[in-house]
DNA sequence: CCACAACGTTGCCTAGTGTGCAAAGTTTCC
DNA sequence: GGAAACTTTGCACACTAGGCAACGTTGTGG
């Protein structure tokens, strides 16, 4: 997790993280509207041209922390022995999020807060999954090949999109029910609820 | 499908559609990319400040086509029999997309492929379908009262949610599949084939 | 240690965007 | 026919994304 190379990577990931604090910070308290770049990269001490070399707008850097947690999911999700089925690496894999998202982080719960109340960084967040999906969809058709080879590649397309799509959409179901009551639930429980829920026949 | 209301409101349709149009046809012949709002006001004969009273950006206008057949969708999901479960009554109304979708001109298809493929744009859809998603759960948990009642609200709202994100990847999936691949498989059987895989145990 | 290459940061600039406002144009309704 | 309700439009303004070139900083080979 800390490749610790040169300076100049050390110094860019503390810019690119000091973009991403600052925005939430700044969202969290005055709504990410009221927020403008100009502002944000101040507040980072960086100027206005250089948020534009790490973000390409201030959602981007406001689902910094989301993006990495994906990145990590997917590590693990290829970390995974060959001999499993897709579904099985995704749901082995899936503690590497609650994991994550335990760390209870201030930072993040605020993240959390303003991405809830605020209806367009929904959109961005789907925006992300989206290219998510996209490579979770060829890690699948990698697997599905040395466990459920189809003769038919229209079939196993459909397979390998469906089941990410599943996976995805178990996972993001189940982090907003537990978003939506914060109540005593736990994180991993209501993830691995949703997960069976999927796995199981429906209706 | 015609309400014919007051002259004012099939106007506003009238330069609803010439901006969607416009916004197609223009971004087939060019990119996404190269089109400004501008152009898309002028080539639908309005001001740039119609637009904005319209669309909030050029992709929400691309993807207007996209949303009616959707509000299509909830509609025929709504009108179907209250004693069908969610998936039956889910999978029942699909049709309605495809036909929805065969009902267009080939060569608007044709158009429709090329805008497609700009990975930008997929983005913007999941964000229209997260939209549809938050629909969907809501008419799922109403059926689910009157079919599948369980003690438990928080299971109840992880199934609703599965419930919906499964069967919008699927749609999905097909949609991607279908369009990746131009050959003459039908639409329909494809979509078919991708709600069978959803509903079929995964793994 | 130094010079040079490689890379990052910054300011400047331009085309484009989204939206409030008020004036002018339409449609509706009595 | 005329007032009320609504839509379109132009203008203004603050903001944004990204190309370009000058200037700093970091890395490297002699």
């Amino acid at each position: 997790m800390e490749p610790a190379t040169s300076l100049r990577e050390r110094k860019k990931a503390a810019t690119r993280l000091a973009l991403h604090r600052a925005v939430v910070e700044l969202a969290a308290a005055k709504g990410l509207d009221a927020v403008t770049v100009d502002a944000v990269a101040d507040h980072a001490n960086v100027s206005r041209r250089t948020f534009s070399n790490y973000f390409a707008n201030k959602e981007e850097a406001l689902l910094y922390g989301e993006r990495t947690r994906y990145e990590r999911l997917l590590a693990a999700l290829r970390a995974r022995p060959e001999n499993e089925t897709p579904w099985q690496a995704l749901t082995r894999s899936v503690g590497i999020l609650v994991e994550a998202l335990a760390e209870l982080d201030p930072v993040w719960i605020a993240q959390l807060r303003v991405v809830r109340r605020h209806p367009s960084l929904a959109a961005h967040q789907m925006a992300l999954q989206c290219t998510v999906e996209q490579e979770l969809v060829g890690e699948i058709l990698e697997r599905m090949q040395r466990h459920q080879a189809s003769s038919d590649p229209v079939a196993d397309a459909i397979r390998a999109r469906v089941l990410a799509g599943t996976f995805l959409a178990a996972t993001r179901a189940a982090i907003t029910v537990w978003i939506n009551q914060q109540e005593s639930l736990s994180l991993a429980d209501v993830v691995d609820a949703a997960l069976r829920t999927a796995a199981e026949r429906l209706r």
